[in-house]
DNA sequence: CGATAATGTTAACTCAGTTAACATAAGAAA
DNA sequence: TTTCTTATGTTAACTGAGTTAACATTATCG
C-alpha cells in the first residue's frame, strides 16, 4: 500500500535538483536528500537517472544548452568583428557570474565523463562551437589564407581563455569586480588591456 | 598492545596525502583509506588534522608556497616589465599543468575555507603579493602618478586573468596545447595575441 | 617516580551512493 | 475483460566515507 507519486517524477526531480544545485553546488547536492525533498523514496531517482552521474549530466546538458544560447544571442547581435570578441567574452563571464555553480558543473572536474554521457557530449560541442565560430568567423571567411586562418584560431584561443579566467576568478572570489562599474564594462575593459603596449613607466 | 607508531605519523601522513592528493585530487583522498595505506588506525589522524579539510589545508600552504616560489624565481630574473609579465604568466601556466590537482586545489572550491584556517590565508595571500608585485612594479615606481598606477593594477588583473584561463581550461583538456611546440611557447603566444590589432580580414 | 598531555586504538554514529528484491500501476495482447 | 509485461515505485541492505567518544598507551616533565 505504497503511496505512488505519479506524474513526471523525473522533472520535479531534475527541477528540485536544479534547485539544489544553485544553492548549494554538485557536492552538496545528494540523491538521498534530493529523494526526500522530492518527497519519493530514496531508491526512486536510480528509476529515472543512471545515478548521481546522471542526474548532474542532465542538469549539466541544460546548463550547456543556456549558455550557448547567450552567446549566441550576442554573437548575433553584434557585427564587427573584433567588438564581438569582446562581447561575447562578457557574456561568457555574465553566464558564470549568473550562474556560478552551473558554469562550475560544466567546466570543473564534477562534470560527469563525455564518453559516458554522448548527449552531454554534444551539448558542449554545441557550446563550444557557437564560441568558436562566433570568434572565428571573418567577415570574408572565403579569402582566408592559410596564415590567416592559423591567426584567427589562435585568437580564438586566446579570446576564450581570457573570458574563462576572468570567470574564474570572479566567482571564486579571487578577482572582485568594483561596485562602481557594472559587470560587462569591468570585463570589456579587462579584455581590452594590451599588455604590450608601451606604458612609459 | 595495541601496535603504535612512532616518530612522526603526521609527517607521514602529509607525505601519503600528497601522494594520493597527485593521483586522484581532493575528492579521491579518504582519511581512512590515507590511514590505512599509512598503518595506522582510522581514527589516528583526527589527532594530527582538524579533519579532512585540516589535510588538505596543510597541502595547499605547502602548495601555495611552492606555487610562490615558482613565480617568485621567474620574476627575478626577468628584468624588462612587459616581458617578465609574460615569463610569469608561462609559469603560472607551467605550474598548473605540472601540478593540475594542486592548482586546483589551492583555486577550486574543495579548497578550505580561508577564514578558518590562518596559514592557509597567509599562503593564499603570499603568493598573490608575489603575483601582484611583479606585475605590478615598475622601474621607477615613486613616479608613478595615480592614472599609472590604476592602469598598472588592471594590467595586473588582466594578465593574472588570461594566465589563469589557459591553465585551466588546460588542465581541463579543453585547450590541448599543440605537440610541436613546448608549452611555454604556446603560453606565451597565447598571451601576445593582440585582440585588438587589425587582421585585414 | 608519578601526574598529565600527547598520541594511538576500537567501536560506534550518521550520511552518502548504490543495488537487490519485492510491490504495484499502466498498458498491450490474448 | 483477463493476463502478461514493463515501468515505476518501495523497503532493506551493503559499502564506504567523515567524525566522535571512550579507552589505552606512551612520553614527558614536575
Amino acid at each position: 500500500m505504497g503511496k505512488y507519486h505519479h506524474g513526471d517524477v523525473r522533472n520535479v526531480l531534475l527541477q528540485k535538483a536544479e534547485t539544489i544545485l544553485t544553492e548549494e553546488g554538485p557536492t552538496g547536492l545528494s540523491l538521498r536528500r534530493l529523494a526526500r525533498m522530492t518527497g519519493v523514496s530514496e531508491a526512486a531517482p536510480y528509476r529515472h537517472f543512471d545515478g548521481k552521474d546522471g542526474i548532474l549530466a542532465a542538469v549539466a546538458i541544460s546548463a550547456f544548452e543556456r549558455f550557448a544560447e547567450q552567446l549566441e544571442a550576442v554573437a548575433a547581435n553584434v557585427e564587427h568583428h573584433e567588438e564581438r570578441i569582446m562581447h561575447l567574452g562578457a557574456a561568457y563571464v555574465g553566464f558564470a557570474v549568473e550562474n556560478p555553480q552551473h558554469f562550475r558543473l560544466i567546466f570543473g572536474r564534477e562534470r560527469p565523463p563525455l564518453d559516458q554521457y554522448p548527449e552531454l557530449r554534444e551539448a558542449a560541442d554545441n557550446a563550444f562551437d557557437v564560441l568558436q565560430r562566433a570568434v572565428t568567423s571573418v567577415d570574408r571567411k572565403a579569402e582566408m589564407t592559410l596564415t590567416e586562418a592559423a591567426t584567427a584560431y589562435n585568437r580564438a584561443l586566446a579570446a576564450w581563455s581570457r573570458a574563462h579566467g576572468i570567470a574564474m576568478l570572479v566567482i571564486d572570489g579571487m578577482i572582485v569586480p568594483p561596485a562602481d562599474q557594472n559587470l560587462g564594462s569591468f570585463v570589456l575593459g579587462l579584455l581590452a588591456e594590451d599588455l604590450n603596449a608601451p606604458t612609459g613607466m
